[in-house]
DNA sequence: ACGTATTTTTGAAGCGCTTCAAAAGTAGAC
DNA sequence: GTCTACTTTTGAAGCGCTTCAAAAATACGT
């Protein structure tokens, strides 16, 4: 900089000035420091700057798990806000590995980024805690806020896991099965008290049979619908609740293939509204959430929380979307 | 930083040192100095640790799409190897969008990191290579490097597209369907170059059909597996060459609901190996791109650059593995 | 031409750390 | 007790920028 300084035969000060508020800034002099800047390939410093202004202006978003298209939807909501307040997004994968959430915390913290997003595993959040109380603004996305302490975005699994279950019983389905696991995911958990509870208020006219899975991939949905094919016919439920996609994917090409017919004998909703789900042989109806807009709410927090605006720490819930395809109301791709 | 060298008693050079060079300093310094630390919730600032150094010990990597599991690999494998160096890894996604990959390439060399990885997109790169003028190492991962003056990590997409369609060869089929695109990306157009020169070596004992789509995903899939159910019986090929799995698994999808046997009538084969290829009904052989040797491979480079090891430019090419699993071989997941 | 108000530019003080030559302290040998 | 060789600690300079009070330049009114 020092160098532009000398070309332009300015002062630091102006140059600086020329770069982060060029209109307090008389027009020669302006074009003058420009042109040095160009011809000298100036690359500003943003180290120096953030150690000078006390902080940079980037937010990070440390997420659980990259592989899962939802979190990627997230960060592109994140994003979309952080662009339009010219904030810079850098994301961190702790692959669902702890000491990896907590060491990219860390790495921010030390890097006194404005701001930090976090996609937590379900664990305790020791970390983020003590940094929250360092004074760094931490927002939780798809975990809830500690108490009056810090803010959370989060989708209603409960309702979505009732909006499902009510989907199936509004098609007449009677004989309900719910797939998933393991059940202490609290995402999982959730979602199976919604079923039931919609079951509930029908007062016996429908049943909810519980199959608890290890997993909630394609590989455990490939056995639910083996399971299920291997059945006595009228011992079969008639409509299942995945809680995955990927759940369901793998339970629908299995039954599919053992000729039971999709949604004909079994309707079947899934969850998430993974990007597979609507290009599948069956279209999945499934939970949507709305993942960028989630992104779009957290950052809106986090910065709330950056610009010290009053505001009460608070959780957001948002609801979750039934999106209805040809697995429940059987019209099929060969339309 | 100083509030902690008056508590311990020491001057700020030894509290530097208990950070950085504990070695060199007296054992009860040492404690001493740690202890006013955990007392005081020390934390190091790391912006200003990067301006006195002159970089900071972290790498950039700007990844061109991250919904794809390929990249997420490619990511992990570069972070076993950042994280044995004791670097940090900052993940930025460029979405697909040009602007946005040159956005984040100025973000990195601004914040001044010790080296940038970059999976760009099929377009020019002179963003990376001005960077890459003005002192920054930049390697590239799924590109090669720009002759003789920058790295690049491939895979051999030409050998992937001929061990593919060898494979199919070898299991007898003779009447061959690529199906892929758009041509106009380059790996696409490689790996049918790599199909093409398979059959050529068959004299024309084996014949090819290009069938090119607009995208390479399940949907195009669908599209594809139909347009071959609807041909007569004996104008259908014996085996499919799919330039990505996405596809593969649509096109079985379609068939197998349409009474076509795969692999019995016809023997299907994918590209990428994506997590859902193992789990499909019918699990897809495919052509795997060792993504996470990829990243280690690239970031070794990388830091061979960074700690400037002489070393000539170059791009590594690695191979790609043929992974045999039923949609060539027969042997279904009902065994 | 002069004084006042306004716009621009200046330059020095920091931001919180690393570095390194020099100073201070320690140990062992005689 | 003194010297030498080594270990440990010190403190000031500097990394490249922002900031801001003060100085300089310019504009305006009379």
């Amino acid at each position: 900089m020092a160098d532009v300084a000398r070309r332009a035969g300015v002062s630091l000060g102006t140059v600086s000035n020329v770069i982060n508020n060029p209109g307090v800034v008389a027009e020669r002099t302006l074009r003058k420091v420009q042109d040095a800047i160009d011809e000298l390939g100036f690359v500003p410093n943003q180290v120096a700057r953030s150690l000078a202004v006390g902080h940079a202006n980037t937010i990070g978003f440390v997420i659980v798990d990259l592989a899962n298209s939802y979190f990627v939807d997230i960060a592109r909501g994140v994003e979309e806000l952080a662009d339009e307040s010219g904030v810079r997004l850098l994301l961190a994968n702790s692959d669902v590995d702890l000491a990896k959430q907590d060491s990219y915390l860390e790495l921010f913290e030390e890097s006194r980024v404005s701001g930090i997003l976090l996609a937590p595993l379900d664990a305790p959040l020791t970390r983020a805690e003590q940094i929250r109380r360092r004074q760094m603004p931490v927002v939780h996305v798809n975990w809830p806020g500690v108490d009056g302490e810090s803010c959370g975005v989060v989708v209603d699994e409960e309702l979505g896991g009732y909006t499902a279950t009510r989907h199936l019983i509004e098609l007449g389905r009677q004989r309900l099965l719910f797939a998933g696991g393991p059940l202490s995911l609290s995402a999982v958990a959730s979602r199976l008290t919604g079923a039931r509870r919609a079951v509930e208020e029908e007062q016996g006219r429908v049943t909810l049979e519980l199959l608890e899975t290890d997993r909630l991939t394609v590989a455990a949905g490939l056995a639910v619908g083996r399971g299920i094919a291997n059945r006595p016919p009228d011992e079969r439920p008639d409509g299942l609740v995945s809680a995955a996609d990927a759940l369901a994917s793998g339970a629908i090409q299995t039954m599919i293939y053992s000729g039971i017919e999709v949604p004909g004998d079994i309707a079947v909703i899934g969850y998430d509204n993974n990007h597979f789900a609507a290009d599948h042989v069956i279209p999945i109806s499934t939970i949507g959430q709305p993942g960028v807009d989630m992104g779009r709410a957290a950052a809106k927090l986090l910065f709330e929380e950056i610009t010290r605006v009053p505001h009460v720490h608070r959780t957001i819930t948002m609801n979750p979307e039934l999106i209805v395809r040809e697995s429940t109301t059987g019209r099929t791709w060969t339309d």
